[in-house]
RNA sequence: GCGCCCGUAGCUCAGUCCGGAUAGAGCGCUGGCCUGCGGAGCCAGAGGUCCUGGGUUCAAGUCCCAGCGGGCGCGCCA
């Protein structure tokens, strides 16, 4: 293309540029207008000063000659098409079959070591809808980063600083219910974690220990029932998430940045640089000279520190531990959380850009029930846990409704729907194409069909369907795809994707039969059923929902 | 009041980063297709002030400005 223009403008047909301004060549939105398509003529046409149809002609008419162009194409306003031969789409077809379950992937991450931290609750209480979506998102992100290349860590965070409120009032509930099990009359906390399972805590920790802590002073009580309570309930979480798929590298605890001293250090750190200053007998940071839109406080007038100082020093530890970039993966309600951590990471130069900290914020998830939107809060005991929604829709339902929507969306899930209409989720729409894959070749091989030695090696020129054509087009896309889901951090391109390839594969299948008597069409025709079977599972597999071989 | 996200088909949402041709999908709706490798499927159709108003541009759902509506933040909570 440059080539071109640069003779062209050789020859005088086109005014000399310096440089040439950015210009897009993708596949156009019309499949019928060719394979790909440049706006390189309008582009050109501003500081040219010229009409871009008179461009693009002087263009086409110096550009080199390619075996792979078959043909090139103008279109008003100036849009210059190529309809290429099908070598490329050949070419996909095997490398998906030759890659298998590599097709998609790329080395741009070099080996290099990243971090996807997510979830990361509480341990107050048990991991309800919206830890669900930022396990989903983390997840898949993590895939995605490990498939473009990355030595990806899974992280998640505990928070379980037991002088924090949450903590305390969450003691300060188990407490009572202990009391109220042992039959003693006193108050639950106005404030306090009214969900059953508190109870069932309570229940447990009586039956296992008895009233060995009736006359403990509370305060005391109420850190022994919420270590113990914290065990269990991490213990919960992981379990559950487990069966969500999702297995962590690293488990970090809050308190332990206490413990070992870095939050400490940390605050240290930050007073020496003199990024901080006494105020209102609290300890500031001046997160202001760094974009921040206040300051923060790090340590509170009572002489503990906030949360804030305990994730500086969080993302101090992670630094530590050599990741390239870390991305952590938070409800839009910690959005207000972002400007102050970039803006401690600046002020302790661990990044310029905010190109360390790579922040994923997501949207609440919605909950409609009956028409209405049901309030979710631990405190009130309104939980849809992980659980619940596990037990309804299972894993895969789950992942992929979860990963339909771009994190920044809103979503909105319809419980009543969610169970009722399980069956219609398009995640059973993907599995069943690739099964369907999977069971023509069962096919082929209970018949013994001459076709399925040579497939690997068929010759693709015999698939000249428009469904075939457009079926390896959604094939080929696939690796360029991957690599831009992950550098966005965006799996929903991906569920948007295998939507479509299913689609077009149905509309293959209806069309075109594959095991035939036609022996070399029938290979070729293998060959595309098997390319797409590897895309599905690829794709399936990236968004951690199983592709299985048969439903 | 300030900040972030959202506003696109009856519903739920892609597309906005990086402007481009006739704005897409799923569900729902209407009408067709079961003697074929899996009908959990396929085909056809109806359905749109892309929240509003300005601006930039040859070209705006996309960029800029001002509004409106919804969500979330703005704590010495996490």
């Amino acid at each position: 293309m440059k080539e071109a223009i640069g003779e062209a403008m050789e020859r005088g047909v086109l005014p000399k540029q310096q440089d040439l301004p950015n210009f897009t060549i993708e596949p156009p939105p019309q499949e019928e207008f060719g394979d790909f398509a440049t706006n390189i003529a309008m582009v050109l046409a501003r500081p040219m000063g010229k009409n871009p149809m008179q461009i693009a002609n002087a263009i086409v008419q110096h550009l080199p000659p390619n075996d792979l162009v078959q043909k090139v194409e103008i279109a008003p306003p100036g849009f210059i098409n190529f309809v290429l031969t099908d070598d490329w789409l050949h070419e996909a077809v095997k490398e998906a079959i030759e890659r298998d379950e590599k097709f998609g992937h790329w080395d741009i991450g070099q080996g290099k070591k990243v971090q996807v931290e997510f979830v990361s609750a509480n341990p107050t209480g048990p991991l309800q809808i919206g830890n669900a979506r930022g396990g989903a998102l983390g997840d898949a992100i993590a895939n995605l980063l490990s498939a473009i290349g990355y030595k990806v860590e899974r992280e998640y965070y505990i928070n379980d600083v037991t002088m924090s409120t949450q903590v305390q009032n969450f003691g300060e509930s188990l407490e009572a219910r202990y009391l109220q099990l042992l039959g003693y009359d006193v108050p639950f906390p106005e404030e306090g974690y009214k969900g059953e399972y508190v109870v069932e805590l309570a229940r447990e920790i009586v039956n296992e220990y008895g009233n060995a802590f009736v006359e403990l002073p509370p305060e005391e009580r109420r850190r022994k029932f919420f270590e113990l309570a914290r065990e269990k309930i991490v213990a919960h979480h992981k379990s559950v998430l487990e069966r969500f798929g999702i297995v962590y590298d690293n488990w970090v605890s809050e308190q332990w940045l206490y413990d070992s001293g870095r939050v400490a250090r940390t605050i240290e750190l930050l007073k020496q640089k003199g990024l901080t200053y006494e105020a209102e007998e609290a300890l500031w940071m001046r997160t202001t000279d760094f974009g921040d839109l206040k300051d923060e406080v790090i340590v509170r007038r009572t002489g503990a520190p906030t949360y804030f100082a305990s994730d500086i020093a969080y993302h101090l530890y992670k630094r530590e531990r050599g990741y390239a970039f870390v991305v952590d993966v938070w409800g839009a309600d910690h959005h207000g959380h972002v400007p102050r951590m970039h803006a401690a990471l600046k002020a302790l130069e661990i990044e310029r850009d905010e190109e360390w900290l790579k922040v994923v914020i997501y949207q609440l998830v919605r909950l409609v029930k009956g028409g209405e939107t049901v309030r979710l809060s631990k405190r009130a005991g309104e939980i849809v846990s992980l659980d619940d929604l596990l037990d309804w829709i299972g894993k895969d339902a789950a992942r992929f409704f979860l990963l339909m929507r771009s994190a920044d969306a809103h979503l909105d899930i319809d419980l009543d729907l969610a169970v009722k209409q399980s069956q219609e989720n398009p995640v059973y729409y993907v599995q069943y194409a690739h099964a369907r894959c999977c069971s023509i070749f069962r096919e082929a091989e209970k018949r013994q069909h001459p076709a399925l030695p040579e497939y690997r090696n068929a010759d693709l020129r015999l698939l000249t369907d428009e469904t075939e054509r457009k079926l390896m087009k959604v094939i080929a896309r696939f690796p360029e795809l991957v690599k831009e889901a992950a550098e966005k951090f965006s799996p929903h391109l991906l569920t948007q994707f295998s939507i479509q390839v299913a689609d077009r594969f149905h509309d293959f299948y209806e069309r075109c039969r594959v095991l035939g008597e036609d022996v070399k069409l029938s290979a070729a025709r293998l060959a595309l059923v098997k390319a797409t079977q590897v895309t599905l599972h690829n794709t399936l597999t990236l968004l951690g929902v199983s592709a299985p071989e048969a439903m």
